[in-house]
DNA sequence: GATAATTCATATGTATACAAACAATAATAA
DNA sequence: TTATTATTGTTTGTATACATATGAATTATC
């Protein structure tokens, strides 16, 4: 947590500012601001996605393509996209680093000569066996800070958010 | 809401799935995981913030460092960083950019030969003080789904994840 | 059946985001 | 004073994330 302002000798940045805090250009207050909130919560978040998924080298969109892919036996790669919640262009890169490790393969749609499939191999299905205990792990972690009923409020009210 | 699985042809991906739902590898629902929630999101709250702010080309981040240097009057590039959540590196490039612009500059601190003070140009300090209605506007539109009372418990929800 | 609109994958450019390594400076301990 | 440690800022490398543009393939429409 390197967010405390800290009581350093550089929070006095010389003397007095030059407008009392009642005058200032607004009452914007970055903490109170949803977007600046979402944005650390979800750093946390991936923090400790980070710390749990050390040993299996593993970003988390790579990690929720992998477990799509799963889900489904076989993807195209725009349906990814749309069931992990990427971007087209990002899935590329994503797919394309999980190609390159031999997590996952391609051949082309039979029935739609635009659409590329994607499955996971067994490397990858191996891969992704012993890495969802750590999935559920960072869940659990990250939402520690809460009862079990404030973690079902706080789903909840983030779902209806999107 | 690109998100909904959609009812196209691609959704059957090729009859059925060599597994049933109950021997598959686990109840691994991605959905469910705090992180991806919050990156969804946190995505919505960007595209409101990119909709609201497209005349002042501004970026959250960037907006956040104009925020807090003009709350101190001057701010170091690692307290900047501190005060806004940002990495050292991001501050670099975020702080680049808006130098670029001339909507900040900096002087050598003083007092410590390792520091550069960072404060708004009068471009920077009038553009700010026409962007912070954007600023509140993307708050309320983010969190527009939500009751008074949803509202201020999901912040305080979220607050205390981090 | 020809045309228009849509979809899919790709490519480029900009902007976070962070790890890791580094040099310069400052603060502290011995 | 010297040695150690911590802080500040920078650089490099990797990985999202999205806007925009393009081309190929498909679907819809007339």
């Amino acid at each position: 947590m390197a967010d405390a302002p800290s009581d350093g000798p550089e929070c006095e940045p010389s003397g007095s500012v030059s407008k009392p805090a009642d005058t200032r250009p607004d009452g914007y207050v970055l903490e109170d601001q949803i977007g600046h909130v979402l944005r650390r919560a979800h750093q946390r978040a991936s923090a400790i996605f980070s710390g749990e998924f050390g040993e299996f080298e593993l970003t988390p969109t790579q990690f929720a393509a992998l477990a799509k892919i799963a889900d489904s036996g076989e993807l195209s790669q725009n349906l990814i996209g749309r069931l992990t919640a990427m971007d087209p262009a990002t899935v590329q890169g994503v797919i394309g680093r999980l190609e390159k490790r031999g997590l996952i393969a391609s051949k082309p749609d039979p029935g739609d000569r635009r659409r590329t499939l994607w499955r996971l191999t067994d490397k990858g299905a191996d891969l992704l066996d012993r890495a969802v205990p750590a999935g559920i792990r960072v869940t659990a972690l990250t939402l520690a800070p809460l009862s079990g009923a404030e973690q079902k409020t706080l789903l909840d009210l983030l779902e209806r958010l999107s």
